[in-house]
RNA sequence: GCAGGGGUGGUCGAGCGGUUAAUGGCACCGGGCUGUAAACCCGGCGGGUUAACACCCUACGUAGGUUCGAAUCCUACCCCCUGCACCA
């Protein structure tokens, strides 16, 4: 997980280590082992204990992107949860009433609709309210999305004679298409650990309403100088094309660097304004072989079918060496093992170069 | 266990005996215009054979059945949802 979602919470924590904090990042091995409640759709699948170091170092590679490791703690809730028994759980939950738990919006929402809420949904937030009071938390940042559980924190912090932790809510991120919140399920986010290339691509192609948005929440620029772009853009005499990609840049260059940022521009330049091939483009073997375009399209993953392929290649969206493929002309590629090799492009940002063994 | 509702393509959701590979929305893909924006326009969106007209398979929870013909009717089974009961 922790996508660029989760950058607005990582973002603050990196805040708060500029300022000479210690941050605790948790990971919900024990929650999750149980499954997100929300969007009850299968139930998850019960992770290893491999499974979830393996998750961990993930977290770890992605975060510490953006955070300072010296000042970094990373803990599991399983820690904790697992000490606590059945009849520790039990006692915890004696802890909150259940009309307390039903304040939580969707919850009482699904209620008077009738649907179904399963009880450890009720008991979900219980255990991520438990998790401040084992830490002892001062504070605990998350989505709005995280709200309620947050200030459920509050709340269990205080029954057990602890100082309430402050709650910082950061807002959601909405995703690459605008609309709805950045999630890895819905397709729209852009991850931590993508390749510049593709980070520069997604932030382009974001819309331009959306971009100001992104300035706000993903990087440093200051409100005025956000102000004064979009001022620009409304009176025309600033292309919103030019401060997305800047916003771009902003964005590679905490998660990469500079050159990379600067490099990825280039080469977006080249392949979308230039319309040029990328400056390296991925290989791919095969037979040395007189091949149906068709066939070979198939065979090196830029279609499912053949099906597809010709619908591809009837719709104009192929091309080799450059050229447009034109369905009424023979579709056979003599590929050779002393070619340099068939640069084959399919849609507007899928490219492979195709070499004979 | 009882009663009611339901299982259709990536998804939502029509169809309820024949012109249905299955209306429509969404998502997605390709093209056009651009700034890989938005909006808009065009096309596509199960698989295979074919240069192509065309043809052939496989699909509406599963298995059977009734029909010249079934996603549509019948039977059994499986699964999901809601309520009730049982259990505590």
């Amino acid at each position: 997980m922790s996508f660029i979602l989760s950058i607005l919470s990582i973002r603050g924590l990196r805040a708060f280590q500029e300022l000479g904090h210690t941050v605790i990042f948790l990971i919900g091995d024990f929650t999750g082992l149980i499954g997100d409640p929300s969007g009850k759709s299968a139930t998850r699948p019960q992770l290893t204990r491999e499974e979830i170091n393996a998750n961990a170092e993930t977290y770890k590679k992605q975060i510490f992107k953006l955070l300072d490791p010296d000042k970094t703690e990373i803990r599991f809730n399983s820690e904790w949860m697992n000490k606590l028994g059945s009849d520790g759980f039990i006692r915890l939950a004696s802890h909150v009433t259940v009309k307390q738990i039903l304040e939580r919006d969707d919850f009482a929402k699904r209620i008077s609709e009738e649907r179904p809420v399963a009880l450890h949904e009720l008991l979900y937030p219980l255990t991520q309210a438990y998790d401040s009071v084992a830490l002892h938390a001062d504070v605990e940042l998350g989505g709005t999305d995280q709200k309620f559980n947050l200030l459920m924190g509050r709340n269990l912090q205080r029954e057990y004679g602890q100082e309430p932790q402050v709650c910082i809510i950061t807002p959601l991120l909405e995703g690459t298409k605008g609309v709805e919140k950045m999630s890895k399920s819905l397709g729209n986010y852009i991850g931590i650990d993508e390749s510049p290339q593709d980070m520069f691509g997604k932030v382009m192609s974001i819309s331009d309403e959306l971009m100001w948005r992104y300035y706000e929440l993903l990087t440093d620029v200051g409100a005025d100088d956000i102000k004064w772009m979009h001022k620009q853009v409304e009176v025309g005499m600033g292309n919103p094309r030019d401060f997305k990609a800047v916003l771009a840049k902003h964005i590679i260059r905490d998660f990469h660097s500079q050159n990379a940022a600067d490099a990825a521009e280039d080469e977006f330049d080249r392949i979308h304004r230039h319309k040029e091939m990328p400056e390296t483009i991925e290989e791919r073997s095969v037979a040395s072989a007189d091949w149906d375009l068709r066939q070979l399209l198939v065979e090196v993953g830029l279609a499912s079918s053949k099906a597809e392929a010709r619908r591809l290649i009837e719709q104009g969206g192929v091309y080799v060496d450059g050229l447009r493929c034109n369905p009424k002309e023979n579709m056979t590629l003599f590929i050779r093992p002393d070619k340099v090799g068939y640069d084959i492009r399919v849609g507007p940002r899928r490219f492979l170069r195709v070499r004979g063994i």
